[in-house]
DNA sequence: GAAGTCACG
DNA sequence: ACGTACGTGACTTCA
């Protein structure tokens, strides 16, 4: 073991990879651990049940795994780290991880070991279900034979090793190194340690919500089934569609969905909701039966049994743009836009009463990048004055005064700024407004005569895919668009829209991930007891120790405000309070 | 496992 | 004339 340590310890570069018991960080204990420092080569360790030896004997690798120094490869690193943190095991050095490596090759492909082994070196890998099935017949990796543990976990290692070679060559020719070291792999670290954190929920709080909910939910169930004059399953789209559009026959031609069934979409049923009681009914039905199935009642079974927190698993190599998601569970997707809905942001609780929750908000970023990206002067201005960018929009585009913009020309100005970022059409505008077809191809025509450079930058964005084949963020953070010179015109629009929404909503993505890893060493310099946990695209959420409070703001919401410079100055804003919704 | 629906930014 | 706003994940139904 000493002079296995020793020879890891000689090499500039070391893949490892971990076998474990379970896929849950909080819950797997460590089977083996295989290394590759060389192609076609590799070394495996078994290790034993008892938790007691295996501690012991990682201990002894220690001096490895903490050196500074030696560049550490692996396929999907966060999990390794966060197994080996519970052995009281700190992975130091930078990391190079083939699944991070290939997402900013091509965010749009897969990035999981068999697919890259196939792909850029021509071989199939050894399936893990060959060795512990699948489905109910599924074993522990502890129960497989140790000879096809080494051969499964030797050759994972080797593979990762000879990928990372190969992907340095693409991330340099790319230009996206800077990228890769100083964004994605050191944000690895961070949110690893966001994960192991974990947020504390109030679960005898959502099991009250679920009480009343269960209530409210029954009383519809009955109305709907009093109207329908039968009963059925309100929750499948298919009998729900034949008894309001079939039997009860509320309009003359009902939407079809593309396999034919009636259609009962929410922006279907809106319409028809004032007119008819049932359809307000089933609305109501869908919206409760949804925060309780979805939230309420599932949020306390994922409390972890290890730490009684719940503990959300961020995907950095989901979203094609750069962004993150959060799964297992989504903490990404917490109701806020009705009522009912925000109860369940209350349930998101500080660790203890030495504690509150900071929420730190970008504001309009995605806006205030298409401004300077696009350098277009007008919004630019708005911005730097500090106006309220949707009531600056309104009174160019309908051609008032800023004091005497109406709610209603807000709410459209504003619909139409965000239908900008993702490409709107005046169908797709009357479809989110009360506008007719005309007007809202109007509203957009004065939306482009206000903000000229916009329409032009929109425009750059494309004829830069079409040569190019792909868009980039302000980082170089790239996206392939295939279809961008497609023949099908539908096809080819979809293309088009991603070609400007890409680079906007993945510079956004960028500048938060960067601003994520300012944040964290911030709170590491100054040796702060405040954590964060959570990341919401544009949002940070901090349990912090309440007399840091002062400090933590301050700290927050310069190193977001500075995370990167555009032209456009950025806006945080920062709420405290003793639940995630107070804290907005 | 696909389809439909709906929660968020 | 065409179809129609970007990016996600989770739940339920149903074949």
């Amino acid at each position: 073991m000493k002079l296995f340590t020793q020879k890891l310890l000689q090499q500039p570069q070391v893949c490892f990879d971990t076998e474990t018991t379970s896929l849950d960080p909080l819950e797997a204990n460590l089977v083996g651990l295989a290394f590759s420092w060389e192609a076609h080569k590799g070394f495996y360790i078994s290790l034993p049940e008892d938790q007691e030896e295996t501690s012991e004997i990682l201990s002894e690798l220690k001096a490895f795994f903490q050196h500074e120094g030696i560049e550490k490869v692996g396929q999907n690193l966060k999990y390794d780290l966060k197994v080996l943190h519970r052995y009281g095991i700190e992975v130091k050095g930078p990391c190079f991880d083939t699944m991070l490596a290939h997402y900013l090759i091509n965010p749009d492909m897969r990035h999981n070991l068999s697919v890259l082994s196939e792909t850029y070196l021509n071989y199939t890998p050894i399936a893990i279900e060959t060795l512990i099935g699948k489905g109910k017949q599924k074993i522990s990796m502890r129960e497989v034979a140790l000879d096809q543990q080494v051969a499964y976990a030797v050759e994972d290692a080797d593979l990762c090793f000879q990928l990372a070679q190969q992907f340095k060559t693409e991330l340099a020719a790319a230009g996206n190194e800077s990228l890769f070291v100083d964004m994605e792999a050191p944000l690895l670290r961070v949110l690893a340690g966001m994960e192991l954190e974990g947020i504390n929920l109030d679960v005898a709080f959502l099991n009250e919500l679920s009480v009343t909910l269960d209530k409210d939910i029954l009383q519809l169930e009955k109305d709907i089934y009093e109207a329908a004059g039968e009963t059925f399953n309100i929750a499948s789209p298919k009998q729900l569609g034949d008894i309001l559009f079939g039997k009860m026959q509320l309009v003359e031609k009902p939407k079809k969905t593309k396999t034919g069934q009636y259609s009962t979409a929410e922006d279907v049923l809106s319409y028809l909701a004032k007119e008819h009681k049932i359809i307000a009914d089933v609305l109501a039905y869908r919206g409760l039966a949804k925060l309780k199935s979805t939230y309420v009642d599932a949020l306390p079974l994922q409390v972890s049994a290890q730490t009684g927190r719940v503990h959300t698993d961020y995907m950095q190599t989901v979203a094609a743009t750069g962004r993150l998601s959060s799964n297992n569970p989504n903490l990404q997707n917490i109701p806020i836009r009705t009522e009912r809905g925000k109860q369940i942001r209350k349930a998101f609780i500080p660790r203890d009463q030495e504690h509150l929750l900071l929420a730190a908000d970008y504001s309009q970023i995605e806006l205030r990048i298409i401004a300077a990206l696009s350098e277009e002067d007008n919004m630019i201005a708005a911005f730097k004055e500090g106006a309220d960018i949707h009531a600056a929009t309104a009174a160019k585009v309908f051609n008032v005064p800023l004091e005497s913009v109406s709610r209603e020309q807000r709410s459209h100005a504003k619909t139409v700024n965000f239908g900008i970022i993702y490409g709107v059409s005046a169908f797709g505008l009357s479809n989110q407004t009360d506008l007719s077809r005309a007007e809202s191809k109007a509203l957009i025509d004065t939306y482009y005569e206000s903000y000229p450079k916009l329409k032009a930058y929109m425009n750059s964005q494309v004829n830069f895919a079409r040569e190019n084949g792909y868009v980039e963020t302000v980082l170089g953070r790239r996206r392939y668009l295939k279809d961008i010179n497609a023949n099908n015109a539908i096809v080819r629009g979809a293309a088009e829209r991603n070609a400007v929404n890409a680079p906007i909503q993945g510079s956004a993505a960028d500048i938060i991930k960067l601003a994520m890893i300012a944040v964290q060493k911030a709170l590491d310099d100054q040796k702060l007891r405040t954590k964060m946990l959570l990341q919401v695209h544009d949002e940070l959420v901090f349990d912090v120790y309440k007399p840091e409070l002062e400090q933590v703001k301050a700290l927050v919401k310069s190193a977001m405000e500075n995370a990167f410079t555009l032209t456009v100055p950025l806006d945080v804003e920062l709420g405290v309070g003793e639940n995630w919704l107070e804290a907005h």
